[in-house]
DNA sequence: CAGACTTGGAACGGTTTCGTACAGAAACGT
DNA sequence: ACGTTTCTGTACGAAACCGTTCCAAGTCTG
């Protein structure tokens, strides 16, 4: 069942490399100011990264995993407001000035690998070098892009097509066509009751787009899916790749 | 009819002062720093600050009106992202390491007024002065957490509390209770179509939360229009008076 | 003043989505 | 194996919202 299947279709603009893709891109001065304290962490599907309102006391960079960055309402129901795996980081709010984390993070679909640094060591590391700020900075910037079509895709698509961009956005972030989402996991997602999922899950599998199977969905069909997503994907991956390539 | 109305019930959290609240906030260095490049310029309703796509070449510090952040799908409709005014500026892409704006920025409500400073001279000073890069970045961080309140909003609320949200976010901005908005503005706002402005406008009527005339919205019971927008209105907010006070 | 344009109000049927509730199916713990 | 929990499918009426169209009222322009 953990099985890896190939990735279908036009290949994910995102995830290619193993370990984290900001890492990676970084300078060999760069790198090297920061590895030193740079810690392996792993966390179960469900762990919090950080929580709304807390410090802000290390900074991840995911290496697999997806996380899910949430934003609660009147304490009670919790939305997605965006999602992010090795091709950024979380704590971001440290460096735009902000020594707490607005919202909770926690890990989605898969376990999750990642290396933490602690605060003061990255602020230290940012004051230094200007271009290890800028690369860090550019992923915020995107993450902000994705959330800014998050809003204009909740506007003005319906549930179909908002689920076909949610699809996306995990199967950028996962080694294979499988993703483990249950019907829970796209309320979350989309903001709509459980059972509104149910039935976009079969009208997407009617269009032969995905197959879904218990707790998990397969992606058939993924042209099928950026079809429906339509502008709501794939902007924010054409500037990740053209800022931090 | 450019009368200049008392703010009513709550002050508004956010604009007190004549002129930039970013700049006011400025220590003495940072402001001698980028002062001398500072060039007043006006915009009307409806001018644009910047386009999607294209380069920025200067920034914008608000010192009156409202800017609109539009996002457009498939060069179609457009749906507004965000608000600022007088408290933030426009450009901060470049901070982020992008030199293209992602969105059109355009006037809307009553004409604008602001400093501008070309792109290279902003860049210089940021790179001088750590101090004046964290309050920029600070505001940029509070735009992307109402995004994230815009996101909520737009996933749990009805169009007529969402309708309240956007009402408080243009009280913030203008100095008076008198807010010059048409349902077509508030349609690009909410993402709905204009007969469902209306009517929601009517509803928030009836409940003497507002009232409404041709072109323009009175904010009669400010406190009514928090308690309908309720979380999605106000930690951004909050977090401006910490983060840039 | 006359015509053009902007803004607002109302109505139609039709679709989407909601809230809720219930039941079957698969996985899990013991 | 058994009961329990998690996940999924389905159904119901009700509400929200949609696209569209038409018209009236206000505003602007010349």
């Amino acid at each position: 069942m953990a099985t890896i299947v190939p990735i279908s279709g036009d290949v994910s603009p995102l995830i290619q490399t193993r370990g984290n893709r900001l890492l990676a891109a970084l300078s060999r001065d760069d790198a090297a100011m920061i590895s030193p304290y740079l810690e392996p962490v792993s966390f179960a599907v469900g762990d919090y990264i950080t929580r709304a309102g807390a410090p802000i006391e290390s900074l991840c960079f995911f290496e697999q995993g997806i996380a899910g960055v949430l934003d609660s309402l009147d304490n009670d129901r919790r939305y997605a407001v965006g999602l992010l795996g090795a091709e950024g980081f979380v704590g971001w709010p440290l460096l735009m000035g902000d020594d707490r984390s607005p919202y909770d993070v926690t890990m989605r679909a898969e376990a999750g690998r990642a290396l933490r640094i602690p605060a003061d060591k990255l602020l230290a590391a940012i004051e230094q070098s200007a271009t290890l700020r800028t690369t860090l900075l550019r992923f915020t910037h995107v993450f902000m892009l994705q959330m800014g079509r998050t809003i204009v895709s909740s506007l003005a698509h319906s549930i179909e097509r908002r689920m076909a961009r949610w699809i996306l956005l995990y199967h950028d972030r996962v080694r294979a066509d499988e993703i483990c989402m249950t019907h829970e996991e796209f309320r979350l997602m989309l903001g709509v009751r459980r059972s509104s999922v149910t039935d976009a899950l079969h009208r997407l599998e009617e269009e032969q787009a995905i197959r879904a199977v218990r707790a998990k969905v397969l992606v058939v069909d993924r042209a099928k899916l950026m079809a429906l997503a339509g502008d709501t994907y794939g902007l924010p991956e054409q500037e990740y790749a053209r800022l931090l390539e």
